[in-house]
DNA sequence: GCTATAAGTAAGTATTTAATTACTTACATA
DNA sequence: TATGTAAGTAATTAAATACTTACTTATAGC
């Protein structure tokens, strides 16, 4: 039984960490709603108490687990939009990496849209709207720049573009919850974005 | 005080369609795990054991929900694809009504999505998961007509496709969730679907 | 090595939830 | 008009949940 082992005694911060990454795992095994103190407790090796060592509530969880998707997301974008390449080049990493980052980690968007859902002013629903909504608006002005140097479309509605490539984003994901098969993100992700592309460069006057 | 009305009795079909009802009101407002019996009963002026008159687990609420939505869009599918259309008419048609739906009835895809992320065999989820796979094969159908007439690209993936625009759907539902307003849905969704078709029909050798 | 701090434990609490129970009563119909 | 069926009620139950508390003890810093 590997359960003999001793409890480890960690830091506050390296606990704090490991419960927020016991979150993202639980979240691709068992629904938002089953991931209760208990479940984190038991996939970490402690009592449910002790969480309560380490956040002072289940809402701080949440917001330090959406603090942790913000981040990584954000260096991902940092490092797609980083460097000499063109709009267009830096769409197709920023799409590629957001959807091998969901393959690695399935619960995200789950968690994400779950808090998505529930309407009203609560903190981590704020989190989370401002998150997506500074992803898009980073997406924006890649799209604007592309209109600018006369790769995409004068005519296309950066906005509506974005939501639809988070659209596509979604879609995938649907697809491989469908087919409970993670891999479905990365395997169709080159196709699907070369249909969304050609939709942003067509019907130019 | 309304509440005075002595509560009439209704044959258990009736309560039973009132109860999916009140269930898809209530998605559109709280979230799906705020949906509790009690919560069900109190919507309708029931007491909460009222309730399992009607369906005997809540389970069961559940399956009649998803019935009453696969319904909805089976028909929503049938008067869009029925006349003498082209495909891509087919298609805006779909869509279009799709969106219009989802506008009206806000937290059908809440309780949806909510249902999907959920892995395991539970028979709500099976539920979903044919719904939807059908969803997009009758989608991928109309997409390989309008191959075999020549309107879309013949190198066109008709399943990657549909699960596009099944994609550009969600995009417009989690817009008008970051935004709280449901019109988002019926006044985007046009311009969404010409980007959207113009990437269908692109890139043809 | 000693000790204070804080990580961890075990056993609670209050609340919420789906489901059940014993009882009441509206209503169709024979 | 009498009666059986089934819709509804009010109270209750068992399980689960977030959170608390009194305590134990590992361990870092002196």
């Amino acid at each position: 039984m590997p359960e003999t082992e001793p409890r480890k005694r960690l830091s506050s911060d390296a606990r704090q960490r490991e419960i927020v990454a016991a979150v993202v795992e639980l979240a691709q095994l068992h629904g938002p709603d089953a991931i209760t103190t208990q479940a984190i407790a038991e996939h970490i090796g402690l009592t449910q108490g002790a969480i309560f060592r380490h956040f002072s509530t289940k809402e701080a969880i949440w917001l330090a687990v959406f603090a942790w998707v913000r981040e990584a997301l954000g260096t991902l974008l940092d490092e797609a939009s980083a460097g000499p390449a063109t709009p267009v080049e830096q769409l197709e990493r920023i799409f590629l990496a957001h959807t091998a980052f969901i393959a690695r980690h399935p619960g995200v968007p789950r968690i994400l849209f779950h808090e998505l859902q529930t309407p009203g002013g609560s903190p981590v629903r704020q989190a989370v709207r401002a998150m997506v909504m500074g992803y898009r608006q980073r997406v924006s002005e890649i799209l604007a720049r592309g209109k600018a140097d006369g790769t995409l479309c004068a005519s296309l509605d950066e906005a509506k573009a974005a939501g639809l490539l988070i659209g596509a984003v979604q879609g995938l994901v649907i697809q491989s919850a469908l087919r409970e098969d993670p891999e479905v993100l990365t395997r169709d992700a080159e196709a699907v974005f070369a249909i969304l592309l050609h939709g942003f460069k067509g019907r130019c006057p």
